[in-house]
DNA sequence: AATGCGGGGAT
DNA sequence: ATCCCAGCATT
């Protein structure tokens, strides 16, 4: 695998032109392929971290809208860039790259460091990112591995290691590495990205539209689809959860209480209806299900943030799955106690009026919730 | 090396 | 239902 015999130069070059070729006529017209700010870029590519270009296209034009540069995110406050991200998921990549920008505007003036010790010092910015902005912004000739790339390369070389592991990775940076066209480093790497993403997918690649397909290892062996050698994920955990819709009164007439989630952890510093986790036992029939969730909704807000509700009906019921976690969430409409109601708020609550959603960021199970009751952003 | 961290689209 | 996506930080 490692030898480099003639034959294996050969390939190899075979593989980097063939590519290259193929790139110059088929890449697709996306919104960071048109511009050559190394900002912009690198906001792409943050974006672009475990989420797909559909996804992120409409989120690439409103962030930049809202920050077109370095100065404009450096000064940001952190709730807009939260609310910015909102529904991209995986929030501490805005906050990490808003503390980058930080960075870059104190420590840099401004411009991105085009040196790769410098880059990859900054907060959020690991192998893949620093190599992708460093190619593709300045053409530093750097490889850029991501799932794509690591499918493509143990596809067309035979790779059979486990993808999942560390050292691969390493393996395959080192191959990436080699494999770059002089001074086509930024082509190169979106090329390799670009053929995972089009032709050499995870299931049923176009092996017959592959501009490598004639030395392709993995197809000349019948093995195209078999490859990548990944250890599959556990499942998520289950976790039950018993929401409240809190609407006021008097002079929260037609509003909704919130909380803000605590500035570490799952979904940190995001807003959200109250809940509580709750034990739901199998086979229990639903109204006595209800009842006795109702009841531990009441008690557990009490106690965990010291507000007293009063339970009053199911409302509905909403899934969310994280990688690692799976959500199972029963929704309560709930009246405030009007004696605690006097009393204040603990500080991390808020009421909510429908014309202010601008002004928190939600998870997208919560959004779904509240625009399931008439709550939403216009 | 293993785990935590969102959300959605493709099959 | 399953996979996995232009991954990184923390432990």
């Amino acid at each position: 695998m490692h030898d480099n015999t003639m034959q294996e130069l050969e390939t190899r070059r075979y593989f980097a032109a063939g590519l290259l070729e193929w790139y110059d006529r088929n890449k697709r017209d996306l919104p960071w392929r048109r511009t050559s700010d190394p900002y912009h870029i690198w906001v792409s590519e943050v974006m672009l971290q475990q989420t797909r270009v559909d996804t992120v296209i409409p989120y690439y034009f409103r962030f930049l809208e809202k920050f077109p540069d370095v100065e404009a995110l450096a000064h940001a406050p952190e709730e807009e860039v939260l609310k910015a991200w909102e529904g991209l998921g995986y929030y501490s990549r805005a906050r990490n790259l808003q503390s980058a920008v930080r960075e870059v505007h104190e420590r840099y003036g401004g411009t991105v460091p085009d040196r790769k010790e410098d880059f990859s010092s900054l907060k959020g910015v690991g192998p893949y990112t620093a190599g992708a902005v460093l190619s593709i912004a300045y053409n530093v000739p750097e490889p850029a591995v991501d799932g794509n790339v690591m499918r493509v390369l143990s596809r067309f070389f035979l790779i059979e290691d486990d993808i999942a592991k560390g050292p691969t990775r390493v393996k395959m940076e080192k191959l990436a590495r080699e494999l770059i066209p002089e001074g086509e480093a930024g082509s190169f790497n979106q090329a390799l990205m670009e053929l995972g993403a089009t032709v050499c997918t995870p299931r049923s690649p176009h092996c017959l539209t592959c501009p490598v397909m004639e030395r392709c290892r993995g197809r000349l062996e019948g093995r195209a689809e078999e490859l990548p050698v990944k250890t599959k994920a556990k499942p998520p955990r289950i976790e039950a959860r018993a929401v409240a819709l809190i609407e006021g009164s008097g002079p929260h007439a037609g509003k909704l209480l919130i909380r803000r989630r605590p500035r570490q952890g799952l979904l940190a510093n995001m807003w959200e209806l109250p809940h509580i986790e709750i034990e739901r036992p199998a086979g229990k029939a639903a109204a006595a299900q209800q009842g006795a969730e109702m009841e531990a909704l009441g008690a557990g807000l009490a106690e965990t943030d010291g507000v007293t509700v009063l339970p009053e009906r199911w409302l509905m019921d909403a899934e969310h799955i994280f990688s690692h976690i799976r959500w199972e969430l029963a929704v309560y409409r709930c009246r405030l106690d009007p004696r605690f109601e006097a009393a204040g708020l603990p500080p991390h609550y808020r009421w909510l009026d429908a014309g202010e959603m601008e002004r928190y960021a939600f998870p997208n199970v919560f959004l779904r919730i509240l625009a399931e009751v008439g709550i939403e952003q216009t």
